[in-house]
RNA sequence: GGCGAGAUAGCUCAGAUGGUUAGAGCGCAUGAUUCAUAAUCAUGAGGUCGGGGGUUCAAUUCCCCCUCUCGCUACCA
């Protein structure tokens, strides 16, 4: 096993154009947060370093669709998430943005290096350019008709309905979203980054020389190895981002997830002139803490981006969490399914601890984990309240009534007395390779044996029975009751930073090593104790279900009316709209398309024909169930042969913010053939 | 369709290069106890380890098939 001469951590960097949730939290910050506070704990050379990701489409987007600028986005969020960091004592040595001069110049000079040692490929293609606007437009900026399933309102990338991804080349009558007029396609310039190059190296690099990674992060990464990587365009046509920093580049920018991991290299460089010993020194050990969602870039993507400049070292591990769903569901921003860590806050004041303790407890390290609110109301209340809580809570409160708060010295031990004092050690023994191997779970659990240890002891000795008859032994038990809340202050300082201080501030100590973790003398006698207050207090269950309610209330207004509202299309004349024929039909037959996942082809009468429609409503409907039904249909759009098959019109759906459709039918049973105007 | 991860006590999860009674925490039951936020401590009940087949003296652990969950990817409206 190498050892390392110093840590450098990052966190997968939080793209703002949103609050964070507890999701953020369980999957990367608090685990990052518990690693880092250990390593220091430990007085280990450690960066923990995290920034806003303040680029990319989707926050111009937002920007566009609230009438505000992409800054004043990235302006708002940036602010919101590093205060909820902050908050939740997530202790990053430097929470920067990408939006800083800083990374600019890191990350055009990054591009640089690539670029003059010819690390890209050029290739020139052809993209929509808005002549009004006098842009070139990014996939999201066009919307046409899906060439698939005829959703208008298709996306240049991918059409929502269906889920097609798209190039916007393949959409029909596309239009720009940003002045409504037509695009024209124009020649553009854009770099690559040959990732196939990079492929037999990294299968070694990570297939064969990582084999320690965890199963989901290996098996995720030999999937895409095994899929074959292909050359992936480094630069985009928009305004918004680090300008490509070559001649003739104008307009073009940094595609976000190029200039995003270069973020951790920016912030560190903004945090110390030492950065360079961080990013380049083979003695110093990288950890990425991510989501899932991140492993591709973080395992396959930044590696190459690295290894092409030639002067940075690798990640030596990447331990990505899975996802935290919320009572029995995803985590979703658009349906408001979600704890935000700012209101959180805002109706749990000061409970902090009590939310990383939870999560932490229940944190999705190998797979998909779940958050109840009820589990929550558990964890606190017969675990930190009843288990920890009580344990420090009665320690100092024998020590104020037998001996007005002065640590008494331990006169003669028994052996009961050592093994409990040597078992102290043992505990601090068990964490170190749970944390070490980002078993943070295993750590936590076991950490919380130390208080197990310390209820059992009091409750063996039964200091409050002899305390008349026996001073000298009840002088002893208190001496090591205090011992090991001491003890509790060092080994659950990376899990719970807040009650630590607290039990710190009442114990009237000040902070110990990592090292110092298992001694039992970290009390003197005679060492004056405070009064202390509580460490944790009960959740009713009133609480629990304001909570739950609220969860409930949100879910059911976005169904009602759906959270995200597509702003309308531009207008269109009525001579326009009356060349579309619509008509009522009645499905005769439905089948799956063999070998799809989503198509279904359906026989329906028209009152005109019997014809056949392929539709991508599968995973909506069952075949036997659209059998007999009403429906509405475009009856004159081209024929497009889907899967070999020639689709003859496009069945009319309702489709929600969360993707699900939902038949459009006629009130009444009606004639098939009935225009609908 | 392909690939990856997962399915173990009521709940949340560990675990085994195949081998004596499969573990933990919480919950539950019973008992003890009162220093402590009706907290604590002890004991106990609870699992044919997703389903089916195979290899083996022996599988929950290895192999094959199936079902379900999550993710990636392909084809695709």
């Amino acid at each position: 096993m190498k050892s390392f001469k110093r840590h450098l951590i990052t966190s997968a960097l939080p793209y703002a154009n949103g609050p964070l949730h507890i999701g953020h939290l369980a999957g990367v910050y608090v685990p990052s947060d518990i690693y880092t506070r250990y390593l220091r704990l430990k007085g280990q050379d450690v960066l923990s370093i995290c920034a806003s990701d303040e680029h990319g489409v989707p926050i111009t987007l937002k920007a566009r669709t609230e009438g505000i600028t992409p800054k004043e986005v990235v302006d708002r969020y940036h602010e919101l998430n590093k205060k909820a960091f902050e908050d939740f004592g997530i202790a990053f040595d430097i929470y920067s943005r990408t939006s800083n001069k800083v990374h600019y110049e890191t990350a055009s000079d990054f591009f640089l290096t690539l670029y003059n040692k010819g690390e890209f490929t050029e290739k020139v293609t052809e993209q929509y350019y808005d002549e009004e606007a006098g842009c070139f437009l990014a996939d999201r900026y066009i919307v046409g008709t899906c060439p698939q399933c005829g959703n208008e309102n298709a996306y240049g990338d991918q059409c929502e309905k269906c889920g097609t991804s798209l190039s916007p080349t393949e959409l029909i009558n596309p239009h720009s979203t940003i002045s409504g007029s037509k695009p024209v396609l124009r020649e553009t310039l854009h770099w690559y980054l040959p990732l196939d190059k990079y492929e037999g190296w990294l299968r070694e690099w990570i297939l064969e020389g990582h084999k320690e990674w965890k199963t989901n992060v290996y098996g995720q990464c030999k999937s895409w190895l095994e899929q074959g990587l292909q050359p992936r365009a480094v630069s985009r046509d928009l305004d918004w981002g680090i300008p490509v920093p070559v001649d003739g580049a104008g307009g073009k920018v940094l595609y976000v997830w190029f200039d995003a991991p270069i973020g951790y290299i920016s912030a560190t460089k903004e945090l110390t002139p030492e950065w360079e010993k961080y990013w380049k020194d083979p003695d110093t050990k990288l950890i990425h803490f991510i989501g899932k969602d991140n492993i591709v870039f973080h395992c396959i993507i930044f590696p190459a981006m690295l290894k092409a400049e030639g002067s940075f070292i690798l990640p030596e591990n990447v331990p990505a969490n899975e996802f935290l769903n919320l009572e029995n569901d995803k985590i979703s921003t658009s349906r408001n399914w979600a704890v935000w860590l700012h209101e959180y806050l805002e109706e749990f004041p000061g409970k902090q601890d009590v939310l990383r303790y939870v999560l932490c407890t229940n944190m999705p390290e190998t797979k998909d984990s779940d958050f109840m609110w009820k589990d929550f109301q558990a964890k606190n209340n017969n675990e930190l309240v009843a288990i920890l809580g009580n344990f420090v809570n009665r320690s100092l409160v024998l020590t104020n009534n037998y001996f007005g708060g002065i640590a008494p010295a331990r006169s003669k031990t028994d052996d009961y007395d050592e093994k409990v004092l040597s078992e102290i050690e043992r505990i601090r023994n068990n964490i170190e390779p749970s944390l070490e191997s980002f078993r943070f779970r295993d750590a936590l659990r076991e950490a919380m044996n130390l208080a197990r240890l310390g209820n059992k002891y009091l409750a063996d000795t039964e200091p409050w029975k002899i305390h008349k008859s026996d001073p000298e032994k009840v002088k002893t038990i208190i001496n090591i009751a205090l011992q090991i809340t001491a003890n509790l202050t060092i080994i659950l300082e990376p899990f719970l930073p807040f009650t630590t201080k607290k039990l710190r501030g009442w114990l009237n100590c000040g902070k110990f090593s990592w090292a110092e973790a298992g001694r039992s003398d970290l009390i003197p006698p005679g060492h004056a104790i405070k009064k202390p207050g509580l460490l944790f207090e009960k959740i009713e269950d009133d609480v629990i279900e304001k909570q739950i309610n609220k969860l409930r209330a949100s879910l059911k207004t976005n169904n009602d009316t759906g959270t995200t509202v597509i702003p309308p299309k531009e207008t269109v004349s009525f001579d326009l709209f009356s060349r579309i024929d619509i008509r009522t039909a009645t499905v005769l037959e439905a089948e799956k398309v063999p070998r799809t996942t989503k198509l279904l082809k359906l026989t329906i009468d028209t009152g005109i024909d019997t014809r056949t429609i392929v539709s991508g409503i599968a995973e909506y409907f069952q075949p036997d169930d659209l059998v007999g039904k009403q429906i509405s249909i475009v009856a004159n759009l081209e024929p497009r042969k889907i899967k070999g098959i020639e689709s003859k019109g496009m069945i009319l759906m309702a489709e929600d913010s969360g993707g699900k459709l939902v038949l459009v039918s006629p009130a009444e049973k009606t004639g098939n053939g009935s225009i609908i105007k």
